[in-house]
DNA sequence: TATTTTATTTCAATCGTTTGCAATGTAAAT
DNA sequence: ATTTACATTGCAAACGATTGAAATAAAATA
């Protein structure tokens, strides 16, 4: 690696102390005119650029922020980094992406990746087999903030941003129920994340709203395309088949939609089908999805402005943490 | 934030002094076994974890990779970064992510962020606005390892990894050939952009090797759902409308699908469509959609792989730029 | 016992920048 | 001409860890 100019350099060509020339840069008022843009000039033609590293250590912040989140390679994922990034652009901060791959033990990792790399703050979306949270209490404990986002618990005292899961599985459950439907199943994802609770509990209280008998056995656990798939497969050949679906994700519900073409039903006229999440799948799929848009992009520039708060508090012994719910909306497509 | 336990924390605690300390944790010969395992032990004691960044800052380097890339928010990039990030993980890499969002403005920025956080080597797809490469020129200046994919240019000296757009292309065009189809239009990218050429050029080369004439007026530009769309309705109402589509990105194919099912087409049987890119929605769309494999977890592992290999290099004067071409693949749905 | 060898440990510089305080120089005030 | 004030600049320590060289201690040899 070629050295870098430093302010050493320029210091010496100069015939000056390297805290003059420091203080010439930031226009220090000490500094006489003559020398201050002499020093300019010449770091403008040497190319000088402060050494990011050295002011970390002597700061001891790094203005970078850690994002550990379960894949990149999904819609809603990559929405949230995305207004992520974009707050963290606006404010000067660089981000370091994590992925755990829905697996706990590499998230585990990740959060001491976290800390060696010395972030100043932590955005989280944990994985789907994460019940022990103990990894993120050691964030905590090391004070690096935390804001959790859309997988989230109350079990620590952190920040979080979700989205209304509750109100949006009510708005998707209440919309089957106007278009007709009697016998509403539900593809939910797993009871340990309180995405999945919250969502079928919407999907609980619209049934109720509306003094439909809530059933166990129309709640299935499938969150994926593939285990949607072959659910769906299986609900729809028996002879009482539902008549509605609610899906936890927008994946799932163009899986039921696919069973359904392939078991000769038609959607919307035999079964309707709604999702969540309003990905860029749900206005290609046949017929087009509706779905509950769950504002993915506002959901991570909210965590990070969010975390960029906290990172400008000094004083955080009287921590209270914060929860902001983001509204969610139904998206009115043919699938219904 | 807390201060974190430090090295002169343990010696002071042990009548040591630091260079003992330093010594012991990472096993030196000189040091005694007894003074060892007592600083071992109360370093574990007091969970003392070095300080990366004043490693970083004697080491010159920061175990961090820079990725500037259009968009996060797009399935083949975030399955480029997800392969990207798997192999910096398993090197004990950090990845930071800079999205240009197409914005040439944007990209010198990126240019510049990563190299303020003094990352040891960075990865590069350009935005469709950028023509002048100056900016990178800068970072090989600085003798920053760069290593670009998907969008990559022969300008530069540096190392590159791409499909191979003209084999995929070409793959593609023969296809809807041997399905019967006589006239064939490309929706293509812009021209600045080596995908957007060599693409063009397979698909020119296939129908060469079929005595097809090649002509100009069946080539668009139109490389978003948006645009494909409405350049799609447009040509498709032309009464000598084309039989077949290679589009050069999945989006820009479903578009076409979409808006053939519109005006009362059908596919496959009245048109045939090939995408480029094999995304999650391709696999989606109704009829499900033909198209070219990119393999972009396979592209970012490589090109992530090849940037590695540089940083272990300590020697680059008589470097040069290797281009590697990961293959496509003919993946056929029910579109064609 | 004196001397050499060997085993441990410490010193001090280094990475690049910042900053309180001391030191220098110069001009104004006495 | 001497003191005072003020404007500039330099010194040195600090951030946390590493490392070549010097220093000390203990053990081995003569």
């Amino acid at each position: 690696m070629k050295r870098q100019v430093t302010i050493k350099d320029i210091a010496s060509k100069l015939g000056l102390s390297t805290s003059t020339v420091s203080r010439a840069l930031k226009d220090h008022p000490d500094i006489s005119p003559k020398t201050r843009t002499a020093v300019k000039e010449l770091a403008g033609l040497l190319g000088y650029r402060p050494n990011r590293i050295a002011l970390n250590l002597r700061n001891n912040s790094t203005r970078t922020i850690g994002l550990i989140i379960p894949e990149i390679e999904h819609y809603f994922f990559s929405a949230i980094i995305n207004g992520i990034e974009e707050v963290a652009y606006k404010n000067d901060y660089s981000v370091m992406v994590f992925q755990s791959n829905e697996s706990y033990k590499r998230e585990v990792i990740n959060t001491q990746a976290v800390l060696t790399n010395r972030v100043d703050g932590v955005l989280v979306s944990f994985s789907k087999e994460t019940n022990d949270f103990s990894h993120f209490q050691k964030l905590i404990d090391n004070e690096i903030p935390v804001v959790f986002f859309d997988r989230t618990t109350e079990e620590l005292p952190a920040d979080q941003v979700v989205a209304d899961d509750y109100q949006g599985a009510f708005l998707a459950v209440n919309h089957l129920i106007e278009k007709g439907c009697k016998k509403i199943a539900h593809f939910a994802a797993p009871q340990n994340l309180q995405i999945g609770k919250s969502r079928l509990s919407g999907y609980h209280d619209a049934l109720l709203k509306h003094n439909i008998h809530f059933r166990h056995d129309l709640v299935f656990l499938a969150d994926t395309f593939e285990t949607a798939k072959k659910a769906a497969h299986d609900i729809l050949r028996k002879p009482e088949a539902p008549d509605g679906f609610f899906a936890v994700n927008d994946m799932s519900a163009i899986a039921i939609i696919k069973a359904a073409r392939e078991l000769g039903k038609r959607v919307p006229e035999d079964i309707k089908v709604v999702g969540f999440e309003n990905s860029k799948s749900a206005a290609i799929s046949e017929p087009e999805l509706t779905t509950i848009d769950q504002f993915g992009f506002d959901l991570g520039r909210e965590a990070c402005l969010m975390l960029l708060k906290r990172l400008k508090e000094d004083d955080n012994s009287d921590f209270k943490p914060v929860k902001k719910v983001i509204k969610t909306k139904l998206v009115v497509r043919s699938s219904t």
